[in-house]
DNA sequence: TATTGTTATACTCTATAACTATA
DNA sequence: TATAGTTATAGAGTATAACAATA
């Protein structure tokens, strides 16, 4: 960090606090890709050893998939804002480790429905454990319960808006 | 969508808003990560055509550069968390380009002191402009002054608190 | 004709480690 | 011995388009 006086300084502060942090302008953009970076890295840390260790595609489609049984690989290409290319690469994974299985749809045989193996519904079990610990955990140091739950009522929102589908 | 008494239904609310929200444990990560893959997509799309078009740790590197001439490579991979080596090759792009000039440091001949060129100035306009016209044109239709004021608050907080350096 | 899912390709991102030059 | 930066490599993620089968 450069210092005010020092050779280079550019005083950019957008407020009164002192912050050097308005590099893109005060906006959002960048806070959002850095925490995601950082939430990723230490969950992936925590994930480590499980066959779903890397990649959050695939964590949020195996819970998906564990908490909607018979759901359509295009439904969760929504949801995860994902192609439906990628989900069938993931898919294609699960079923060769043995932890999802998929079977043509009822009405439609274009479709398919995705259902855990009991191998797949324990793993989700165990990483949907570390999740939920891993939120404690990593933001507990970072924010009180106030800011935490207006945080997670916030983004809920958007996330709402975003994908519409995902209101009952 | 499954509703609820649909065959495979299975309710995770775990709120009264009526939500199927919880897939995570109702925990912070998806919801954050949902959200930086829609606001770089969106960044992306308004960037098109513009050098950098493509990778938000080169759209901050350029901003980094311009807001702090003389800046170091290792105090850029800090602020995107990224690591070294990443950040040399956005650098190599950026000089490929005559985007970005690097020359050895003062006081240290083992590092760069890196200024953004005559094009590079002009190029990091562009972006910044574009960068903040994105705040309001995509969080505008989602979030009310209020929520997006105190969103900001929120993750430059834990933002400084993962990067403490940051502050001045 | 539109939709579901698959395949293929090319490119980018990321993590890791080995390497050099200097402190 | 530690640090700044580079190079190399392999793996994962991503966007895109073309394709087959079904609605």
């Amino acid at each position: 960090m450069l210092a005010p006086g020092q050779k280079g300084y550019v005083d950019t502060t957008a407020d009164d606090r002192g912050l050097d942090l308005d590099v893109l302008g005060g906006t959002l953009s960048f806070f959002i890709r850095s925490l995601d970076i950082a939430v990723s890295r230490d969950l992936d840390e925590r994930l480590k050893g499980l066959e779903v260790a890397r990649g959050k595609g695939k964590i949020t489609t195996l819970l998906l998939i564990d908490s909607h049984p018979g759901i359509r690989p295009s439904e969760i290409a929504e949801r995860i804002m994902k192609d439906r290319a990628h989900v069938t690469r993931i898919i294609d994974s699960f079923i060769a480790h043995d932890i999802v299985s998929r079977r043509t749809a009822d009405q439609d045989n274009r479709a398919y429905e995705l259902c855990v193996t009991e191998h797949g519904a324990a793993l989700a079990k165990q990483v949907r454990e570390i999740v939920i610990a891993q939120e404690e955990a990593f933001f507990g140091p970072l924010l009180g319960k106030k800011d935490h739950d207006a945080l997670v009522e916030t983004l809920q929102k958007i996330y709402l808006k975003l994908v519409p589908k995902a209101g009952i």
